[in-house]
This record gives C-alpha cells, sequence and structure tokens, in this order.
DNA sequence: GAATTTTGGTAAAACGTTATATCAACTGTT
DNA sequence: AACAGTTGATATAACGTTTTACCAAAATTC
C-alpha cells in the first residue's frame, strides 16, 4: 500500500506472472479457475487499477471521446451534454468535457491536449473565429470529429445542427400573421455563422411580407443584456411592436425591461424566443418561443460520432434539427 | 499526411534521430540553432502533436487535473468551474470534468476513468451515497485529491466548503429581526450533508429565538419544485409568513408561486435564498438571499490542489468560505 | 601539435501495459 | 509406449515517447 499498484505489484502478490494477470483482468487467453481467482483476488486486495495511457498505447483502443464547447455553463448545452453523455455511457464510451469559452487560443490548447492523450473521436462546437490551421491540425491528426451547430467552413466533418434560417423565419412569419408591421430582431453582429443563418431567415421574411428594412439589434446572450437592449431600442425606435430574439435569455431579459417601465409583453410589444430554456414556460408571462430538444440533440450527436469510429470512410453526414413555434403569452396582436 | 504523425515521421521529415527532435521540442539538451529550426520547420510542416500517453508515461509528468462534480448543469457549479479552469490554465495545467449526476456508480467509473489516465490530481464533489470503498480507492492510488462542498467522511482529504450553518442561522435571524415568527425552511430531507448542515444553522436560531418546532419542508433544487412545495406549504400551514431555502432556484419557485397566487413576496410572504446566482438580482422583486462567490471559491479549490501536489506531506486543510447576506426586495416586516 | 574541453548529436534503455509465440505438463488415442 | 492434442502459463516484443550515457568532431588550451 505504499505506491501505486501496477502490474508487477498484483503478479507478486498472486505468485504470476505479469502476462496471467493482465490476462485475467481482461478476460482473455486461457486460464484456471483457480489461478483466475487468485489473481482477482489479489486485485481487489490492492486496489488496482491499470494504468488506461499504457494498456491504451500499446492496444491502441481508444474508448474516450473529447467536447469541446463553448461554454459549459449555458443550460441548453448542459441539456445536450446530458444528451451526450447518457448515449455514450450506454455504448460504452466515456466522455471528457472541456470549455472553450469561445476563445480561438483556447480552443487551441484544448483541442491539442485531446489529440495528445489520443482520443477516439471529437465532439466540437468551434469557436466563433476558428483558424484554418486549427482545421489543418484536426485533419493531420486523423481525429474523426463531428461538428455541433457551426459548421466548418471545408465541410468536411459531419456536422449536427438547427435550421436556424427556418426558425427564425416561422416566428417572424407568427409576428406577422398577427399583424405586425415593426418587427426588430435582438442578436445581431458579432461573425457567427449561426447568427447570421437567423438573421437571414428574420430579413428573408421582413422582405417577403412587405414589412420594410430588416432591423436588426445588436445583443449579447444573457438576461441583463436582453433588458438593456430593450430600453435602447424603445428610445431609439418607438414604432417597432415586436421582436424576435437570438435566444431566450435575451428575450426574458427583454421582457423584464418592458415589465420594469410599466409595460406588458404580449399586449404592448410581442416578444418571441428561441431554445425554450426552462424559465421559459415558467415566466410570467410565459415566453413565446422556438423549441429545440437539446437533449435529443445530444443523443444524435454522439451517435453520428459513434457511426463514424465504426464507418470512417463514409461521406460527411449532415443532421439538421427543425425548431419549432410554441405560442406562449408573449405574443399577441398589436396595441390599438 | 497519410497517418497520424509521431516522433519518428518528423525526425525522418528532418533528417535527425527521434532523440533530436524530443530534445528540440522540449527545448532540453543542446542543439544548434540550425538543426533546431530543421526540426521545428518539419514538426509543423506535419501538424505534429506528440502522444502525451507515451510522454506522461515514460516522464511521468502529470499536468492535467480531474474534476467529477455532481451537477455541471447548475449554473453555481459553472461558476466554480470557470474559477477551477482560470486559475489551472494561468499555472499551466489542464482540466478535465466529469458529471457524476450524484449518482455513487457512475462516480466510480469516473473516478476510475480518472485514474487510469493517470490524472496529477483530482477536485471532487463527492455524491451523497459515496461508499466507503471508493474512498478505499483514492487512498490506494495515493491519488492528490481535494473535496469540494461536501466532505469525506474520513477527513483525510483537503477539503473547501461553505460555512453552511453559519449561513442559515443569519438568514433565520434576520428574518427573526424582522419580526417573523412563523420560518419555515425548504430544502430537507435527502441524506446530504450539506443539506443537514443548513438545517442545523436554521433549527438553533429557531429554538434560541424561541420560535417553536423548525418546519423543514422537502423540496429538489429546481424553480418547478419551489413553486410546488410553496403551494403545499401554504395550503398545510397558512401561519407561515416567512421562508428559508436551500438555494436561489427553489427560492424563485416560491415566490413565483406567490406572484402566480397573488400575493407579493417580502409583503406577504418573505423569502431568503441561497446562492445569489445571476437571475436573483433580476427577479421582480429581487431576491433577499446568502450570497456566496463561487468563482473564488474554485480558484481557492484549485490552489489548494495544486499546494498538495506541491507539498504531499502536509496535513489536510480545511478552507471555509462564510456567505454573507444581500438584502433585496423579498425580506421585510411580517404582514399585519 | 598533443592534450583537453566543448559542442552537437545519437543509440539504447525505460515507462506499464497487451499481444504473440513458445513451452511444459497433462490427457487421451492408437 | 509412442504420438498427437489440449491446457495453462510464461518470456518477450511491441506501443511512442523521454532520458541517460556515450561518442565523434570541432574548438580551445598549453
Amino acid at each position: 500500500m505504499t505506491e501505486k499498484p501496477k502490474l508487477e505489484t498484483v503478479a507478486r502478490e498472486a505468485g504470476v506472472s505479469t502476462a496471467t494477470v493482465s490476462q485475467v483482468l481482461r478476460g482473455t487467453g486461457r486460464i484456471s479457475e483457480q489461478t483466475r481467482k487468485k489473481v482477482l483476488a489479489a486485485a481487489t486486495r490492492l486496489h488496482y487499477v491499470p494504468d488506461g495511457r499504457a494498456a491504451a498505447m500499446r492496444s491502441g483502443e481508444r474508448r474516450e471521446i473529447g467536447l469541446v464547447i463553448q461554454a459549459i455553463a449555458n443550460p441548453f448545452n448542459a441539456e445536450v451534454i446530458s444528451g451526450v453523455s447518457d448515449l455514450l455511457e450506454s455504448e460504452g464510451y466515456l466522455l471528457s468535457i472541456r470549455d472553450s469559452q469561445d476563445d480561438a487560443a483556447r480552443e487551441r490548447r484544448n483541442l491539442e491536449a485531446f489529440i495528445r492523450s489520443s482520443r477516439g473521436g471529437l465532439l466540437w462546437v468551434p469557436a466563433n473565429d476558428t483558424p484554418d490551421a486549427t482545421l489543418d491540425l484536426l485533419r493531420a491528426q486523423r481525429m474523426p470529429t463531428v461538428t455541433f451547430l457551426r459548421p466548418a467552413p471545408s465541410g468536411e466533418f459531419d456536422h449536427v445542427g438547427i435550421r436556424n434560417a427556418r426558425a427564425t423565419a416561422e416566428a417572424t412569419s407568427h409576428l406577422a400573421d398577427l399583424g405586425h408591421r415593426h418587427i426588430a430582431y435582438f442578436g445581431g453582429a458579432t461573425t457567427s455563422v449561426v447568427r447570421a443563418e437567423r438573421i437571414d431567415g428574420y430579413a428573408r421574411v421582413m422582405g417577403e411580407r412587405d414589412l420594410g428594412p430588416p432591423l436588426v439589434w445588436e445583443t449579447g446572450d444573457d438576461k441583463l443584456s436582453g433588458r438593456d437592449a430593450m430600453r435602447a431600442l424603445r428610445a431609439a425606435h418607438p414604432e417597432v411592436t415586436a421582436l424576435v430574439c437570438n435566444g431566450d435569455m435575451v428575450a426574458l431579459g427583454a421582457a423584464l425591461a418592458l415589465i420594469e417601465d410599466g409595460l406588458t409583453p404580449g399586449r404592448d410589444v410581442s416578444i418571441v424566443g428561441f431554445d425554450d430554456i426552462q424559465d421559459a414556460a415558467l415566466a410570467s408571462p410565459p415566453l413565446t418561443t422556438m423549441a429545440i430538444s437539446p437533449y435529443q440533440m445530444g443523443r444524435k450527436l454522439a451517435r453520428v460520432l459513434l457511426d463514424r469510429l465504426r464507418e470512417p470512410a463514409a461521406p460527411p453526414s449532415i443532421t439538421l434539427f427543425p425548431a419549432t413555434l410554441v405560442v406562449r403569452g408573449t405574443t399577441g396582436p398589436p396595441p390599438g
């Protein structure tokens, strides 16, 4: 008990060779019941756990999957992770998670760390400004990779994402159907592909329905940012009666600003969110939003990677999940 | 570019031996500027990333830290992780995270996986029902370990936690000072040490102030659970005018129930939360709560582990963070 | 110009496993 | 009693690095 036990320690304890111990533990080879018991007893007595680095190095096995995501804290991502993790565990894989915080340098470090530890595969939400060099890296390592939410520009990896444009188009149409003529969008700017797609959907409907030029507002991702943006928007464009948001947090923040200013979301200004996080249904009034199923997306994401590991030569697949409109209390006809 | 590049590939490409490549990459040994450049060029050309398993196996270095936590999704934990991660990265360590979902079996699997990959150290929120065998395992592996939030019963590991009893005592006193006589507690039962400590603090003040028998209500951890519990409590004990909660989510859920039933938190029923999550300040009315600094706790947690790695023989340390009362809108004198 | 030191590089052993080939000891068959 | 087949275990060679000891050539000293 004075040192980390290794194979040789167990072998000596059981009075056999290291090869025998290895075979017993792995269940391979021919071994008598008697020595099997002897070895097993010694192993548990010493609390032996094999050194996976050495084992994996020799056997070439890789049953660990890496996940690099842009924000673990995000509740949507948390659900995704839970889906990924459940499926992988049920198939005997293990998941190890790293947070890139949407920073290209940190992302690079994390990816390299995964490569160094020779993961079996990679699930990856690329940072918004991932440089080409990082893509080259993954290519050179021949690391089986599935991108999530944000596709890699080269399109060489499997991808799981959301029908973003269609979703915001549907949200915008819903508001237009209610009679709104002045519809703004919260969540512009940055170089994010996802945001760009969503803005496209919104702008397309604005054009098709002849609702004037799109009014895209730059916001962050949290409640605070939504609240501030709402105040700024109302000061600059009092004619706006409806709002499509890039995320539920922003939408809830916007609703909060209205309430604090004595207005009623859904009557004075209509708001549509995106994601359908738990708080969306619990807010008052409850939030109308574009719902997606993060848990199911997580499961699918894991499934795609496992398929890729099984069939390395298959052409890259693309899976897009639809978002469905959930009408609650924050949308209604325009006032007056 | 047809295979994952290894040291030998780079050596051949640069026309030198593998030893030389290793020395150049590690910056050790004596090497001429000329071959240094040659090797570096070859390495980047091939996008070479060393196999960390082999490297770590040979060198015995362990600069990766494992974190096993009971719920990544929890926003409090997310902040903690961010603190841990920042400090570790600044010291050149890498963090790998696993979610035990508070399940002893899953926890065991995750811990074993960390041991197999020979992490340098372990940060650990023990599951509520961690068996002794798991403690034996960590002991036998001589794995430097720091427990977080929930101390291991044996007390042999370093620990970072919260002054739970003192915090709930302060919350309860605050309500008593305002004149409340009927104070309930949300977040009872389960075998959780943390919950037990918090209940103790509440119960102690109830006794000291002669406020009658403690009224401890069993709840979960989320808004929904708080909302349901509030309704049930009001039906069973209409005399209750104040509430101490095990967490902000539960507290916000309780406040929500009041609002939905036409009452006003802070006037009809006073509520104190725990954690001070972002939403606490943004709720309306904003939540009075016991604030802790998860980010700072995370940094300290990482620091304690690094100290332990440096000084393996030092006696186990215990660090407890205070919670400070933040009075906002959900507490006031009792009605009438 | 012989002896010494410095420089720049390599061969080879080691890390803790798993896989392969081999071997000794039985068992059963003619 | 000689042979083949089976069983149970072991010695040994990998896996991809890092490290140590060593060596040849160049530079310095006397």
